[in-house]
DNA sequence: CTTACTGCAAAGGATTTGCAGACTA
DNA sequence: TAGTCTGCAAATCCTTTGCAGTAAG
């Protein structure tokens, strides 16, 4: 298992599959998507929607994932923190996300903004149209 | 005045209310924002929420303004698309928003992201903490 | 005039919360 | 066993929508 539980953090059995997904995930998730891949697994029908929030939430708290809206989605995502974070380019038409091979942002040497502002983090998304959708649209 | 009515644009005293408020802010606003400053300028009681959603519906079908749900909060913040485009460091402390002085993605030359996807645009936030902020945590 | 827009109120939909029972340590 | 967590259902809150009256061109 690549990913160990975080100590200082209550285990239990929906945290653990919440943990489960988030680790496992291929890129962001809407909490409606986690809690179908859980029910999924678990077959479990007594399960929550809101325990899924309460999970995520705990986690969030201890900066543990990123909850993000991405642009032209109403719903949050969620993804776990790894020790390379990732970017994506989202495909306008299929809304497909694509990582990003690596950061541009630690590739430039950019980490000054404004004067006097201590960067500790930053959110950067492009946008776009995915090899197979400019097929589509040319075809 | 700097920004023009957009043409194909039916023209309102509410949506001229709109558009005023969002070319003339400083930054991203929530729709609430907008609201109360529209009814501050106008003084009129009978005006709804509904019509500032609609007429920021109408711009952003245009392609006029950009929609964006910031890191850390519930409400979309919506702003008025500029010929040069504006990316903000936020503060984690006190949610201010400091536009950088240019956009780091134009400075660097990375315009290519997954093989074969073509990029039209992207979303940059920067996070950190503002002067006062850190001199208030350190003091 | 004709069609689109607005105010009002009610509906939607994602997310949050109260509470009593269930489970972890 | 003590205290937290969960399921359930109801409540929130931002945002959208139906409808009848109003305004723009």
């Amino acid at each position: 298992m690549e990913y160990q539980w975080p100590s200082g953090i209550k285990r239990t059995r929906q945290r653990e599959d919440v943990f489960r997904v988030l680790t496992q995930a291929e890129g962001p998730m809407t909490a409606m998507e986690i809690y179908q891949k859980v029910i999924e697994h678990t077959k479990n029908s007594g399960y929550a929607i809101s325990t899924i929030y309460r999970s995520l939430a705990v986690f969030e708290e201890n900066d543990l994932l990123e909850k993000t809206t991405l642009m032209g989605e109403d719903m949050a995502v969620y993804e776990w923190k790894r020790e390379q974070h990732k970017h994506y380019a989202i495909c306008l038409s299929c809304r497909r996300k694509l990582p990003l091979p690596e950061c541009p942002m630690e590739q430039m040497h950019i980490h000054s903004g404004p004067e006097d502002f201590t960067i500790t983090g930053h959110k950067l998304e492009l946008y776009g149209y995915c090899k197979e959708c400019q097929t589509l649209m040319k075809g």
